[in-house]
Formats: structure tokens, sequence, C-alpha cells
DNA sequence: AGCCTGACAGATA
DNA sequence: GTATCTGCCAGGC
């Protein structure tokens, strides 16, 4: 199996929509660490990379969403801007280019 | 049920 | 590096 991401989250049988769950899950990505749209899928076990994307598109708004990334490394399309902005303020490992996470040290496995 | 949409991802050229 | 295609899968109509 891949690193963590075997994991589910389960809230004590607590019910749970999926859409609160990605949410759950972005609000704990420590400061520096990010994941994937893909990562938050498998983690939660549910969807895909495009569907925590339709989530986080529609309630995201209220959590670190600059920490979910593309599997390239690259920021949030919608506004990338400003999530380059939030992730160097976060001293997230960066590529040289200063443009991408460095994924290899900043993905974070949820531990 | 069927079709379309989309803050995605991997493979290929 | 970019462009394109295919697979993905829940939501909305």
């Amino acid at each position: 199996m891949s690193a963590g991401l075997s994991t589910r989250v389960v809230h004590g049988g607590e019910r749970t929509s999926h859409a609160e769950e990605v949410l759950a899950v972005v609000e704990r990505i420590p400061r520096g660490k990010v994941m994937t749209y893909k990562d938050v899928s498998e983690y939660v076990g549910w969807g895909s990379g495009r569907t925590v994307g339709a989530v986080m598109s529609r309630h995201g708004h209220e959590v670190p969403w600059h920490r979910v990334l593309l599997s390239n490394g690259r920021p949030n399309p919608a506004n990338p801007e400003e999530a380059l902005r939030l992730l160097k303020r976060d001293r997230t490992p960066m590529m040289p280019d200063g443009e991408r996470v460095d994924l290899k040290r900043a993905r974070w496995d949820g531990r």
C-alpha cells in the first residue's frame, strides 16, 4: 500500500458528509505541509482528485485551501498568485523556480 | 436513466 | 518544457 493513504478518516461514528470529511482533512494539514487533490480523495476514501476539487471550489473558502495542490506541485489554478503567497508565508519547501512546491519534502501523509 | 460539467491525474507524443 | 487524450466520479439537470 502507498504511504499513509489507506488510513480512513472516521469521526467517531458521527455521520458526516463526504464534503465535510474533505474539509476536515484539509483543515488538519500543518503549516509548511501540503496534500494533492488526489491525496485527499484517497485519504478520505471517497471520490477522485476531480471531485475533491469540486468540493474545495464550493466549500473550501474557510480552510487552508492553498495547501491543496495539483500533482505537479503547482497551486490551485483558480488563484495561484494568492496561493503562492500563502505557501511562502507557511515556509513551504519550494522548487528552485519558486512556482511549484517541492512535493518530495512538503507532502503530508496525515501523521 | 443519460448527458454535461469540472480548483484533477497519468500516459503519451 | 507544452499539448492532447483518456480515465476519473460526484452533482446537477
